[in-house]
DNA sequence: TGATATGTTATCTT
DNA sequence: CAAGATAACATATC
């Protein structure tokens, strides 16, 4: 289930091979995934893909594009004669021929390759819009975790305003882009702020410390090409990642904490799973 | 059987 | 109206 990194290394990945290639057909296995005119694309050449939050843009000429979300279990996965590439959620699909049980669509393209579009839960979709709308979009978003732009002066006034956790604060994508689960979490600890606080009492000096270990969780996740909490695809070329082995606290419950030693423990944050230590996240 | 899942958003309630 | 809480989307896995 991606988060910024993983989107952003599926994106590095993507430009490697797709920009120049034309789609020659659309297979489409399940209804709800593709909203707008697949006609729109079909034959088009693609020119640049890019990435914003955890949105994937393919780029096509005349201000055409498609965005792409994989939501939860969404994966993205370009196959040719030579290579697989791409990424997203963890499952046999990885290792599956394809198109699998999970397959939602694939782009045909010239020169002879694949991309499947792979979602078991449909969240995900894909949908054709202007250069107009994808401003639209992004102008709701807040910037992005790893982004410059992120930082103390903008988010302290902002927090001031806020009442819910700061867990959930942290994940809203309106106020910063591209933290899920995993990546607030481990910024959190890093921090030693605990997530149930409320987002108005963080002080000035914590929340330049959150924004610092946020913008670090993020680079590094991208560093290390996401993560792959699936011990069987861990090795899987060209699709897993590695910040796993960097965790301190997701998924970590009962372990120790790797500040005091203190257990780690699971608690629910806005209806999320939420991992911190409670003897140094205060 | 029931709880949980790395995301977002619609719809309630206060 | 706004902030916050909760449900909803649909499926697989433990």
């Amino acid at each position: 289930m991606p988060e910024l990194p993983e989107v952003e290394t599926i994106v590095q990945k993507l430009k490697t091979v797709l920009p120049g290639k034309v789609i020659t057909s659309i297979d489409q296995f399940h209804i709800k995934t593709f909203h707008g005119e697949t006609t729109d694309i079909v034959g088009q050449k693609i020119t640049d893909v890019s990435r914003r939050a955890k949105i994937i843009r393919i780029h096509f000429p005349d201000q055409k594009n498609i965005i792409i979300h994989l939501k939860m279990t969404g994966q993205l996965i370009y196959q040719d004669a030579a290579l697989k590439l791409g990424g997203g959620h963890p499952t046999a699909d990885w290792v599956l021929q394809l198109p699998s049980k999970h397959t939602r669509l694939a782009f045909h393209l010239h020169p002879e390759a694949t991309l499947f579009f792979n979602d078991q839960r449909l969240f995900g979709w894909i949908k054709v819009v202007s250069d107009e709308e994808i401003e639209k979009i992004y102008a709701g978003l807040g910037p992005d975790a790893h982004d410059p732009s992120f930082t103390t002066e903008y988010l302290y006034p902002l927090l001031q305003r806020k009442r819910v956790p700061i867990k959930v604060a942290l994940m809203d994508n309106r106020v910063v882009a591209g933290a899920g689960n995993i990546y607030a979490a481990e910024a959190l600890n890093l921090a030693q702020i605990s997530p149930l606080r409320p987002a108005h009492t963080l002080s000035k000096k914590e929340v330049a410390k959150l924004v610092e270990t946020t913008q670090e969780v993020i680079k590094r996740g991208i560093e290390l090409g996401g993560t792959t909490f699936d011990g069987k695809y861990v090795d899987t070329e060209g699709l897993a990642g590695k910040y796993q082995s960097v965790v301190r606290v997701y998924g970590r419950a009962g372990k120790a904490c790797l500040w005091c030693g203190s257990e780690i423990v699971k608690t629910t944050v806005g209806g999320r799973g939420t991992y911190y230590c409670s003897s140094c996240q205060i």
